[in-house]
RNA sequence: GCGAAAAUAGCUCAGUUGGUAGAGCAUAACCUUGCCAAGGUUAGGGUCGCGGGUUCGAGUCCCGUUUUUCGCUCCA
């Protein structure tokens, strides 16, 4: 299968079983976001716990918290956030080729500038010893003009920068006719602020509301409060701290289905170390990361590391975790050495101290810090595509098959009666009832009994329990296995042990030890 | 953001030179069979993405717009 149609496949089948719907559809839709249906958010939420459970179970040292979307404006002063991403973007239509508008219009005042100083120094040399410059710059008419052309662009260029008038800014650019250097055109498409972050206003807008941002990413709030969680917590070096939620991007090139959203949701662990320790944990933690994917079992070589040649302001060394989408290896896991750069920075702005007391050697020192940052929605993204399968069974027969992990699967188990009659939905939906406490269960009488395999099949249900005529007598039943599709005759009683084996988390969380 | 293509039922799609909207699968009900889909009968579901225009008449032609896909660009 191609895998383009195979991508294709995939969004149809998460549209078709309740796994994820585009957001607002009735409306159209609204550009790269989306909603989990029903079967998608139960595996979305097994995923989440698989994942805080090998953080904070399998590690004494990893802490949770779980911080607000809205933090104060100066955190992301701080984290680079602001400045960074704020840059103004014009496109020239005909070179394709993208500025940066602010850029551009200060290139044209440098000209300026140039001919202005181009003037006075043939005026200077002119005259000699009884050139005055600010007479000149007064009186000669060719100078005047270009000064006053340089003022009147200023003032505006100033005042659309501060106003954060991108129509003003595209207008600065049209009126002094600056052209493209490549195709020396002047068509220019309009300017786009390029700034990832949403933001909205926190109090009333007439006391003079407060602009604050939709957090782009987690990890923040973990900065903020290491210091509370540290000394609350009784945590000592080496220590982790461990977050889940949403995060917001504007996104200007959001693509790729539920890959990058605009809102999407982040796990993110942020792991405090002495520094000179850092690459060891990095190593460390490089690795334990790679086990927890390679645990869910799509297979060693759809997993690769990528490291980073270029870093980013706040690293000294990252790596991504890749997983073989349909459409490319993508990553989906990101493992950065963030050095003291993020407590250092709040330290800064904030004016408290950010570091650790060590009580051994009595003293103080900012810890460095090892991040593991993932994203929910593309370990999502990745088990449907890894999972998804089309067998044939011969005789033209195919099923299509979510080959999810058990322990993650959105169902876990359907309990079936062989026939809707003489009993046994009644026998049936009993057995359900004392299996419904234990395991996310869901019965079906509707349709042949193969019909229903198939459909369990689909959501990726890995056990099928059949009640028939015999059941009534002896209390057996019936298992049926999704991947091999085998059956197995088991008593009534056994069923919960059985079943709880294996879908248990603990099969999953073993494996990242090994 | 630029360029190209697409949008018709829950899904995949057909729809003739413009003439009152279809199929398969899926869904629901009843009957039948009963351990791996596609048996019978019936039903529900679409102002053909949205808004304009041309026309006696638009799913079909034109313009705009939104969304999606692909390529380029961007991506702490």
């Amino acid at each position: 299968m191609a895998q383009e149609d195979l991508f294709k496949k995939i969004v149809s089948h998460c549209k078709e079983y309740g796994f994820v719907f585009p957001s607002s559809e009735i409306y159209d839709g609204l550009g790269a976001v989306y909603d989990y249906g029903p079967y998608g958010v139960e595996l979305k939420n097994n995923i989440r716990k698989y994942w805080w459970d090998s953080m904070t179970l399998l590690h004494e040292n990893v802490v949770g918290i779980d911080s607000a979307v809205f933090m104060h404006p100066s955190i992301w002063k701080a984290s680079g956030h602001v400045d960074a991403f704020n840059d103004p973007l014009i496109d020239n239509k005909d070179s394709k080729k993208r500025y940066r508008a602010d850029i551009l219009i200060e290139e044209y005042l440098a000209k300026i500038d140039g001919k202005i100083q181009k003037e006075i120094e043939k005026a200077a040399k002119r005259y000699g010893d009884v050139f005055n410059e600010t007479e000149y710059r007064a009186t000669n008419p060719r100078v005047s003009e270009l000064q006053a052309k340089r003022r009147e662009t200023h003032t505006r260029f100033t005042q659309a920068l501060n106003a954060s008038n991108l129509e003003e800014l595209r207008q600065i650019i049209v009126d002094a006719e600056i052209l493209c250097p490549l195709s020396g055109t002047g068509n220019w498409t309009e300017v786009r602020q390029f700034n990832l972050m949403f933001s909205t206003e926190m109090g009333s807008t007439s006391q003079g509301a407060m602009r604050v941002y939709l957090r782009p990413e987690t990890a923040q709030g973990i900065f903020v409060n290491f210091l509370n969680v540290q000394k609350t917590g009784r945590m000592k070096i080496p220590f982790g701290i461990a977050q889940t939620g949403k995060a917001f991007r504007n996104e200007i090139v959001a693509r790729q289905f539920i890959f990058r959203m605009r809102e999407f949701e982040q796990m993110e662990m942020q792991f405090f170390v002495r520094p000179g320790e850092e690459m060891e944990w990095f190593t460390r933690w490089k690795s334990l990361r790679m086990a927890w994917h390679k645990a869910m079992g799509l297979g060693p070589d759809k997993y690769r590391y990528h490291d980073h040649e270029k870093l980013a302001h706040y690293a000294n060394a990252a790596t991504d975790i890749e997983f073989e989408m349909p459409f490319g290896f993508k990553e989906v896991e990101g493992i950065h050495s963030r050095g003291d750069f993020d407590l250092r920075q709040h330290e800064k702005y904030s004016g408290k101290k950010m570091q650790y007391f060590d009580p051994e050697s009595g003293q103080s020192y900012t810890p460095c810090v090892v991040e593991t940052s993932i994203g929910l929605d593309r370990v999502f993204l990745s088990l449907i595509a890894g999972a998804y399968a089309e067998e044939t069974l011969g005789q033209g027969e195919t099923r299509v098959v979510l080959k999810l992990p058990p322990a993650l699967a959105p169902v876990q188990l359907a309990v079936f009666p062989l026939v809707k009659k003489d009993g046994l939905p009644g026998k049936a939906e009993e057995i359900r009832n004392r299996l419904r406490f234990d395991f996310r269960c869901l019965y079906d009488e509707k349709d042949s009994i193969g019909k229903r395999y198939r459909r369990q099949d689909a959501i990726g249900t890995p056990y099928c329990i059949t009640i028939d005529h015999e059941t009534l007598n002896d209390d057996r039943v019936t298992i049926r296995f999704r991947d091999t599709m085998e059956q197995e005759r088991v008593s009534v009683e056994n069923l919960p042990g059985i079943i709880a084996e294996k879908v248990s988390l603990k099969n999953l969380l073993k494996k990242i030890n090994d």
